[in-house]
DNA sequence: CGAGATTCATGTGAAGTATACCTTTAGGCTTAA
DNA sequence: AAGCCTAAAGGTATACTTCACATGAATCTCGTA
């Protein structure tokens, strides 16, 4: 916070800023949007991609494609980057080609059927109404988008085990069975899942349309980690801002996730503004230390800010009982207690069935652990514990008092 | 003592409801001929 | 008479509620050794 009597050197402040040297080059390169220009250790994964989508230049149906791997194994990357390349020479050779990358986790998105076929036609550069439509008229604008104009339409669905999980494969179904429908164009589905036995748990005439192909991305070891952060670091910082070691400590840190890549980037790129901030002209060990602090609180604190009352209200419960106890919670406490939270905030109670399924989103989030146990004579529970590093629990106390206004 | 039966507290699926939003339709008003 | 606007009617998706049944191990019950 600044205060007033250092107002006047603010301008002083934003000029010494400017003409500071930042330590980045071009900071994008590290960002998770980012599509470099090659791909290290995925030489096979990406060709392998490329020979299945290949015949959609030509105007053919490519095979419908699976691929599958844990987090931070390049499968998002690869997958933009052989779409990329696809469509640029699609366009160069003037070949009806569109693609369309969904990641069905993002909320109010796409994580229902109406919503996404309603983001596919969005896509396409067309509005439709968020609701109020019938799930087959959406459809329909579907159908007759691709039947108006003729192409080949390449539909990437990200995290798809978070769809089917919410709303069931009758959407992967109605996707797979539309194109006997379609006189013009020809729509392929690729499914990207970070699930590996998900696959198996689709009704087999699903199973074997989604994965006429499949591919799994194995997970990088250490030093693969640390030539991928060298590649895109020569990209994103200046020369000799390294210290001696700090690529191996990020990868190291990243193994240890069980190798996900996109950790070991947002780690670096983290360290790097951490050490810009701090005025240090390279970026050091600790500061690593720091970045991968700060990243963990800023993914727990956003998510805890950006979620509905209703479930920061369930979420406030948890946290009370919990710090005021380090021990497992069950639900018919938390939910006692949600009750009382919801009079002091001014909130209509949802029911216990509802918070029971609050709770399960949670779970999913990765903010609270829940398990499911049997106390015998006692009934049938959730054994709940919050999973955030506890040194968060008072600004995570701090926010969802701000925004309960309790 | 041990095999079933019972029990508890809540999970979970299905069906119903409230709300917000959409399109269609019918009526009323305006306008131009 | 045609055209335009508005409000009501009729329909949907979504978030939530209600209802009813499922769960599964600690505990109880009771026949048997």
């Amino acid at each position: 916070m600044i205060q007033q009597k250092d107002q006047k050197g603010l301008k002083g402040f934003f000029e010494k800023f400017l003409d500071k040297d930042s330590l980045f080059l071009n900071k994008k390169a590290l960002q998770e949007s980012y599509t470099p220009e090659t791909i290290s250790h995925r030489d096979k994964e990406i060709k392998k991609i490329a020979e299945v989508l290949a015949p959609c230049l030509r105007n053919e149906k490519p095979s419908n494609l699976f691929i599958y791997g844990t987090t931070g194994t390049g499968k998002t990357v690869s997958m933009k980057y052989v779409i990329h390349q696809l469509m640029t020479l699609a366009t160069e050779r003037e070949v009806p080609l569109r693609a369309i990358y969904v990641n069905c986790k993002i909320k109010k998105v796409a994580d229902t059927e109406y919503r996404l076929i309603a983001q596919f036609i969005r896509d396409l550069g067309r509005e439709v109404p968020p609701t109020g439509l019938p799930t087959d008229e959406v459809y329909n604008i579907f159908y007759k988008l691709l039947d108006e104009n003729k192409f080949n339409l390449l539909i990437v669905l990200d995290e798809i085990d978070y769809l089917v999980k919410k709303t069931g494969d009758e959407v992967l179904y109605n996707l797979t069975r539309i194109n006997p429908e379609l006189k013009n164009s020809q729509l392929s589905i690729v499914g990207i899942s970070n699930n590996v036995v998900f696959i198996s748990s689709l009704e087999p005439r699903i199973k074997s349309s989604l994965s006429e192909e499949q591919i799994l991305f194995p997970t990088y070891n250490a030093i693969q980690i640390q030539q991928i952060l060298r590649d895109r670091a020569e990209v994103a910082f200046k020369e000799s801002v390294l210290q001696e070691g700090v690529i191996e400590k990020c990868a190291a840190y990243a193994a240890h996730e069980h190798g996900d890549a996109r950790r070991a980037l947002e780690l670096l790129r983290v360290s790097g503004e951490i050490a810009e901030r701090t005025n240090s002209d390279k970026i050091k060990l600790e500061h690593i230390d720091e970045a991968e602090e700060k990243i963990e609180k800023d993914r727990v604190l956003e998510l805890v800010e950006s979620q509905p009352k209703q479930y920061q209200a369930v979420l406030y419960s948890i946290l009370k009982i919990y710090s005021g106890r380090k021990d497992v919670i069950f639900t018919g406490e938390i939910y006692e207690l949600y009750r009382t939270i919801c009079e002091k905030a001014d909130l209509r109670p949802l029911t216990q069935r509802r918070i029971s399924d609050i709770l399960a989103e949670f779970d999913m989030l990765g903010i609270i652990n829940a398990r499911l146990i049997s106390k015998g004579r006692y009934g049938r529970t959730r054994e709940i514990a919050m999973s955030v590093p506890s040194s968060l629990e008072p600004k995570i106390n701090e926010i969802l008092i701000k925004d309960l206004s309790l």
